[in-house]
DNA sequence: AAAACCTTAGCACGAGCGTGTCAAGGTTGA
DNA sequence: TCAACCTTGACACGCTCGTGCTAAGGTTTT
């Protein structure tokens, strides 16, 4: 066999041979496997772990959420979907591409009358309020 | 005053009153504040809101993965952490450039020390360790 | 001033996360 | 062969997420 078991793994990354099979699960850091199905953590693997830990540690995530951040990067529709979303979001121009921007200010007026001024680009149209409280 | 309160905000947009205030603690959606304190829903956030519901249902995910990929863009630090802990991927090179592939394995060594240094105290480099079971 | 809103703060509760531990059974190596 | 490891599966438990509901108290509108 060529590299280490899970629980030589577990020992010189710091996690249990326990999260070792659950942070496999989560689909980050899948080791190979021995004929016989052992798990076999090479070098590679040991590292990421470690810089997994040091990564939930640091920032104080979840594995959830680096599982998440996986399936941003893996799945093009759900990034994409999720970088509109975030596109539109009410903050300031700085970082929104020229046209988006063009756009916003086009609509500033319209924004305006409506209520919200310094929020939001986005095509409001099926915007018809129940009863605007003005 | 001058925007949807929080019920009709809610009835046009399927969230509950409960919720609404749910996804403003989250740090999605923040509407405008009347003088009294009211909150106020233009188009824009209704907008956003639908949005939000689609993309929520579409991809099966929840606020907090929405709120996660918020921090992963507000914050460069976890974000090249992030982006950094992929990029050194036990995946086949295929989809890694080419570029970033060989920089990877020249920094090798420079983060395995690293990695080490802030991490759990056991002794490390993987290339030597407890005993390979070989 | 009363009805109908709004605010924050809290309890409750099922579902999922992060983790340990135990059980039943296969593999390895001395 | 036998101890020591491995595998998957499951129960358990505390914590957070998503959600509704109630309470105590301001605001708006009629």
């Amino acid at each position: 066999m060529d590299g280490l078991t899970i629980q030589q793994a577990a020992q010189t990354t710091g996690w249990s041979p326990r999260m070792l099979r659950y942070v496999e699960d989560a689909g980050l850091i899948e080791p190979l496997r021995s004929a016989a199905g052992y798990r076999l953590y090479g070098p590679a693997e040991l590292q990421r772990l470690r810089t997994l830990r040091a990564l939930l540690a640091e920032f104080d995530i979840g594995l959830t959420d680096v599982g998440f951040a996986q399936r941003l990067r893996r799945d093009p529709a759900l990034r994409t979907a999720v970088d509109h979303w975030f596109a539109a979001a009410p903050r300031r121009p700085e970082n929104v591409p020229a046209a988006d921007w063009l756009r916003w200010e086009q609509d500033k007026h319209q924004r305006l009358l409506n209520a919200n001024a310094h929020l939001a680009p986005l095509d409001a149209h099926s915007t018809k309020p129940i009863k605007e409280t003005a």
